[in-house]
RNA sequence: GCCUUGGUGGCGGAAUUGGUAGACGCGCUGGAUUCAAAAUCCAGUUCUUUCGGGAGUGUGGGUUCGAUUCCCACCCAAGGUACCA
């Protein structure tokens, strides 16, 4: 018979469904853990082999964990809001909520096949109407709330209100956006309701503004950078400019240094911790006011270097910023214009990324130096961006590389400042070895002492202060999208106003038509039901507007990361219909013991997330104000792309070996499950993959069309993804998980590649082998011997430091020695493969009935205790070695024990090393024994 | 460009504190078993060699008795770069 994974894996997944065996309670004498998995996005290509990575390694150590006692919370659910599905919706019809629903039924088949311990009475979906009401309930907090600097958390706009009756804004110390000028608590009561509101606006926690966006007129709609190619849409071809839209934002910036400092407390990778302190971008220096020549307008700068103030010989604007309209002079107006033109037609990032050509235009404007009364030439530029600090540098060549190149690159002058060095090649950037020279009264002072200086100068002049800015921006939180949760605002006077709890969920309405309407409005702008009777706190049809009791809803929805940013507490009480968590539910949870997930949602999701968590916090509605404890970046496992070769301007296609240095054929990505494993494309399933390969010809090698490869992202739109379905057909959910975790180091990116599989495979079956001969039971009561022993407790030992140090690969090597050596044992001890089972059962839970009956367990698997590591079994076994300088011994674990004790000390005393150490020349901390017997460290 | 990570045989990777580089698996080669195949088992497998040895962990330097490991510079690949999830 052999190993029959298909019987032994449906046979126990339909006990664990039947008996609940995952099921766990909010009450519990043992102490708790949770393990969570970012949820998935269920999209239409069904779950790839990627995404397991993670599910497996969590789930191992879910069982492992219950194994030593704990009461685990392992559950999991669906991202189910997201472009795919209504791009999807587009081009068919169909309802998103239906394709969601196929792909999470799909994807609930593919999880159950591989064996997780999920607990799925938890299961929460981001669209679905009972969690969205609650993403809503937390927008309206957010709208209700403000930052206050002084007690350094969120403060109910109430209480902001309550102030300003009282004193006005003269005293306020809070985040925010506020162009008036301070106000008293009489003005303020003087002030009419719209006025109120506007300025309330500029506090909240989330707020509209103008916000620039890439706006494809063409489509209607805007588009992500992601979806510009070389400044048109990807989807047509269709040119993308900027445009200001309102739209709401999540004022996150409030809390920068929250973030930053939050990091200190939590175990994440210190990788991904700096990728998220660079991404918050904290810096220290000085805003400085330059007045502009015949303008009552000022230039205000941020600089982290106010000490080469005396260095600046000119200025540099973003383009988009409003005030280069009002100081450009006539004769320059065309270049300037025109070169706005020019830059609104690139990306960000494609202006970001472009260093070598110097781009920007003189406005024929100059500033006043606020020290030296200099005139100072303001230009425009595109290295200067509008969203970072005020969009404008003051600009110091000398110093700063960019601002040189600028200076070179348009022949302005450059002063040095700097004392003893030369700056005819490069600036000097270095701060450390400063000292400041042609400076006026900052002369010999270094960057530190000038730094302080000037500030104070600065600020008794009031031309400036020192401060701190922060590269963090504000979250662009409204999408023109359908399929997304609706934002519970309604417009009244053109003012938004929020829905209460008791109107929530407000559901998503159907709509014919997924596209922005032809007015270039949202596609919640087809709703026929969408504008909301404040009397009867109910949804009415568009044509009952009347600006008095039935307004226009908020057309925009709430971008992706909205419901992923709360959704691990609604595990805790996924059920709950009164709150979003409840109190006994989370107290008794309280956060995330670990976090599994990619590293590319480093600065988004992982942030989002973060910055939620201490707002709800600051409400006392949650118990921490860091979610996860410790999170582990699993690495993505990347699709192989494979591509075919065209001729230039034909339908003729070339085998990648066929393809001269020099060509320079367009490389297009093919359907990976065509090509095999020697990179030969099947041109027939080619042929009626796609359409126009129909027709192709076809320049073969030796008969076959080699492909390219090339690294990358799984995702369906590269058709490089491979599914588990067949994997799972052909070797069992056992192998596919254990290959999985043998396939490199967790926490790294690695290329899939099925090649490996059998020797996984084989190993299952060796294993069980171990068990059964033919279909013999081998298993006896037999009292092991002291070599199994030996075998059996080195495993236990290296496979429980592997679990807790994430290392899966290692882990399954180790059992693979550990097999093979007791293979070759011929052991059948019951004593010695009852641990091992338990050991393994991560990754093959499903061994016989008749074995669980021999090992004593019939009922559920996850009461089975983790058996300890005996480690004074090894160290008695120590004590009989008679080398030992004065220094500590170490043995490395699998030969150690095995050799002959006299030999050992022969060897050590032999080495020439050794000898050199007892001479006293070799005066290192290391010596060791050739055969890599024992380290002995001093 | 910037931030982060990685680079070791034909391939995936191992080397836990600076101490025999290549564990384990795939692939390949030879053998046993078989009418034959599959499966299984055994042996070999970094390259090179005049069989003494020599070279070798992306490249070039450095520290050290000793470097895959630490330091500096560079090259290449992947992820992110604010509306993909």
């Amino acid at each position: 018979m052999g190993y029959d994974f298909k019987e032994i894996e449906n046979k126990w997944q339909a006990y664990w469904a039947d008996q609940q065996t995952f099921k766990v309670s909010n009450d519990s004498e043992k102490p708790k853990f949770y393990i969570l998995d970012m949820f998935p996005y269920p999209s239409g290509a069904g779950l790839h082999v990627g995404h397991p990575l993670g599910y497996i390694a969590s789930d191992i150590y879910a069982r492992f964990k219950r194994h030593k006692g704990f009461n685990v919370l392992h559950p999991q659910g669906y991202d189910s809001f997201g472009l795919p599905a209504e791009q999807y919706a587009i081009q068919t019809g169909q309802h998103p909520a239906k394709t969601t629903q196929d792909n999470i039924s799909r994807y609930r088949t593919q999880l159950d096949q591989m064996g997780f311990s999920f607990d799925w009475s938890r299961e929460v979906r981001t669209s679905s109407p009972d969690f969205y009401k609650w993403t809503q309930w937390i927008f309206l907090l957010l709208f209700d709330h403000y930052y206050c600097k002084d007690t350094d958390k969120a403060l109910s706009i109430t209480s902001l209100i309550n102030r300003f009756e009282k004193e006005g804004n003269i005293n306020i110390n809070a985040v925010s956006d506020v162009k008036t000028e301070s106000f008293s608590g009489d003005e303020w009561l003087a002030f009419d309701e719209l006025q109120k509101q506007e300025i309330l606006l500029g506090y909240r926690l989330t707020y509209l503004s103008d916000t620039e966006v890439n706006w494809c007129a063409d489509l209607g709609t805007v588009l992500a950078n992601d979806e510009i190619i070389n400044g048109v849409s990807e989807r047509g071809g269709y040119p993308v400019t900027k445009k200001k839209m309102k739209q709401w934002s999540m004022r996150i910036s409030a809390y920068s240094e929250r973030l930053l400092s939050g990091l200190e407390r939590i175990d994440w990778p210190e990788s991904l911790k700096e990728m998220q302190r660079n991404w918050i971008g904290k810096s220290i220096g000085a805003k400085v006011f330059f007045e502009i020549e015949g303008s009552d307008k000022k230039i205000e700068v941020f600089t982290t270097r106010p000490d080469t103030i005396f260095g600046v010989t000119f200025m540099t604007l973003a383009p988009e910023l409003d005030l280069v309209q009002e100081i450009v002079k006539p004769n320059q107006e065309e270049a300037v214009n025109s070169y706005i033109k020019e830059t609104q037609q690139r990306t960000q990032r494609e202006r970001m990324a472009d260093v070598k050509n110097i781009t920007g235009v003189f406005t024929g404007a100059y500033a006043q130096h606020p020290l030296t009364g200099d005139s100072i030439p303001i230009w425009i530029g595109d290295y200067v961006l509008a969203d970072y600090g005020t969009g404008a540098v003051m600009a110091v060549p000398c110093g700063d590389q960019r601002d040189y190149d600028f200076a070179k690159h348009f022949d302005i002058p450059i002063t040095n400042i700097f004392k003893d060095v030369s700056i005819a090649e490069d600036a000097y950037t270095d701060k450390v070895n400063t000292i400041i020279d042609h400076s006026d009264f900052l002369n010999g002072l270094s960057y530190k002492d000038a730094m302080v200086r000037v500030i104070d100068v600065l600020e008794e002049k009031g031309a400036g202060a020192g401060t701190i800015n922060y590269k963090l921006r504000d979250a662009v939180f409204s999408r023109q999208r359908y399929w997304g949760e609706p934002i519970p605002i309604y417009y009244k006077n053109g003012m938004p106003q929020p829905l209460t709890l008791e109107d929530l969920p407000l559901n998503l309405p159907d709509v014919e038509n997924y596209l922005p309407t032809p007015e270039g409005a949202p596609p919640l702008g087809n709703a026929v039901n969408w504008a909301w009777n404040e009397k009867e706190r109910k949804v009415e049809a568009n044509t009952a507007i009347d600006h008095r009791t039935i307004f226009p809803l908020e057309l925009n929805t709430m971008p992706g990361w909205a419901g992923s940013s709360w959704y691990f507490y609604r595990y805790m009480d996924a059920q709950n219909p009164d709150v979003f968590v409840g109190n006994e539910a989370k107290n008794y949870w309280q956060d995330v013991d670990l976090y599994l997930g990619g590293s590319e949602h480093a600065t988004g999701h992982l942030l989002y997330s973060r910055f939620w968590q201490k707002f709800l916090f600051d409400l006392d509605l949650l118990p921490v104000e860091e979610y996860a404890k410790k999170l582990i970046n699993q690495g993505m496992i990347l699709g192989t792309s494979a591509f075919i070769y065209r001729k230039p301007g034909t339908q003729t296609y070339v085998s990648k070996d066929l393809l001269g240095p020099e060509d320079t054929y367009e490389p297009i990505r093919v359907d990976v499950n065509l090509v095999n494993a020697s990179d030969e494309l099947d041109v027939e399933g080619l042929k009626k993959w796609q359409p126009q390969f129909a027709v192709a010809e076809f320049e073969f090698s030796l008969g076959v069309l080699k492909v390219g490869r090339e690294v990358e992202k799984m995702s369906k739109s590269k058709y490089n993804v491979v599914n588990p379905d067949e994997i799972c057909e052909q070797y069992g959910a056992d192998t596919l998980r254990m290959y999985e975790m043998f396939l490199g180091p967790l926490e790294q990116a690695k290329p899939w590649n099925t090649a490996g599989m059998s020797g996984v495979h084989n190993f299952l079956r060796k294993f069980w082998r171990l068990f059964y001969k033919e279909d013999t039971f081998l298993v006896t009561d037999s009292v092991p011997d002291k070599k199994e022993l030996k075998i059996l407790h080195e495993t236990i030992k290296k496979v429980t430091e592997d679990i807790e140090s994430f290392s899966f690969n290692t882990c399954v090597s180790s059992f693979m020695i550990c097999v093979n050596e007791l293979t070759s044992l011929d052991c059948h001890s019951v004593e010695v493969l009852k641990p091992l089972t338990i050991l393994l059962s991560p990754f093959a839970p499903h061994i016989s009935e008749e074995l669980w009956q021999k090992l004593g367990h019939t009922k559920s698997i996850v009461e089975v205790p983790f058996p300890e590591f005996n480690e004074s079994f090894l160290v008695e076994e120590a004590k009989n070695y008679p080398v030992s300088f004065n220094g500590k011994m170490r043995f490395t674990l699998s030969l150690s024990l095995t050799l002959d004790k006299e030999a050992i000390q022969k060897a050590v005393l032999d080495d020439l090393r050794t000898q050199e150490y007892l001479e006293g020349k070799a005066p290192k901390k290391w010596i060791i024994v050739p055969n890599k017997i024992i380290n002995i460290v001093f």
